[in-house]
DNA sequence: TAGATTGTTAATCGATTAACAATC
DNA sequence: TAGATTGTTAATCGATTAACAATC
């Protein structure tokens, strides 16, 4: 249970709660390993693996039970309940990330949007209304707030991180395309990067 | 040369690339790749032997040209050319995709948007007016496209992928949270992945 | 019981890093 | 030349996988 959870688990454990909740729509009650890992592209003894970071959720010869192993993940990933989100910046992304409906079907729950351009403030994307990013302290005084999504440009991003540290956020979902300096936990996001990926795996005709 | 080119190179390259963008702004004529990694968050050695995948493109006791380098990456990664996309889905992503500036400016041009739902045909976003997913045959007679991005509801994924494949799209950008069945080299994105790590990242408050 | 599938170990595979000769 | 930094090798580290005893 101490042990360290490799980096690759780590993104896996999303997938596989993913899966567990298909599964258990589809009304299957119980699953193998060998089902999950079929889905997912993968083998089914690294799913084995993965789970056994963090507990035995299985019956030998059974498998797992759908409805448990989903509950179990939800705990362990830390989405059995709801996270309070700002959004920095209202520009392309930021806007389109509130009017997301997949985040807060996650319980992942944008309760304000801020920027820096008084033109935006007062605007409403959804039932968000814009702020003004002087505002953000009162703001952090009235609501708790856990995660903030950096969405700025590169060159305030690192100002506004130091802020939000100070403000006591505990985690950073970060779009703009430089590394940030903090001891914060920090999700980097850039689609162009993928869109790279992509150009070069087509180039070389390698998937 | 022929060398298989690990996966976390790939997903690294993309990160060079913008590395040496900056540093060429930045009016920096050489470089080494100690700045490289410290920039990136990583080790020389790396940056080194990532490169030393494509070609040498060092001079010893000096470091890398900047200009050079950033052109040899280019031509790497594909990016030396402009890429025509299609985006299938004028959802909130589909929409948020076309009006990203960051797409264009990294020579991903977006040519046209699809969707089903008739009562969004005609709609402009941006320059761009969404067409009905019928038109689309005839739309890749008129024009070569080389990606497609997946912006549609899970369960009509894979049969868009199939249509796609059939009309002789390159790769594919998908932002439905399944895995496809394709031979087509393909970058999921998910971003409610990276708020889940996020997640269990504070939670177990390991970075 | 016989068949199935887990949890875990050990072997394999792959990626990162330190170290250094080559050389600018 | 002396100092710096590359490109590459070999050692280390970490992740995946096969295999199997345990057990439902």
């Amino acid at each position: 249970m101490e042990k360290k959870i490799p980096k690759p688990v780590v993104k896996r454990l999303g997938l596989y709660y993913r899966c567990l909740n298909r599964l258990y729509e589809e009304g299957i009650e119980f699953v193998a390993s060998k089902d999950i890992a079929e889905r997912l592209g993968i083998k089914s003894s690294q799913v084995r693996k993965d789970l056994s970071y963090f507990g035995e959720f299985g019956k030998r010869g059974v498998g797992y039970n759908t409805y448990e192993l989903m509950n179990s993940l939800e705990k362990i990933i830390g989405v059995n309940k709801i996270w309070n989100v700002v959004v920095i910046g209202a520009g392309n992304i930021g806007s389109a990330l509130v009017s997301y409906e997949g985040l807060k079907k996650e319980k992942f729950n944008i309760i304000g949007i801020f920027d820096a351009d008084r033109s935006k403030v007062g605007k409403k994307i959804g039932k968000l209304q814009i702020k003004h990013i002087s505002e953000i302290e009162e703001f952090f005084k009235k609501n708790i707030v856990e995660i903030a999504v950096i969405a700025v440009p590169e060159n305030a991003a690192q100002l506004v991180v130091e802020k939000l540290e100070e403000l006591g956020v505990k985690g950073l979902i970060n779009f703009a395309p430089i590394k940030l300096r903090t001891k914060l936990p920090v999700e980097d996001v850039d689609i162009t990067l993928s869109f790279k990926a992509l150009s070069f795996k087509i180039e070389r005709s390698l998937k």
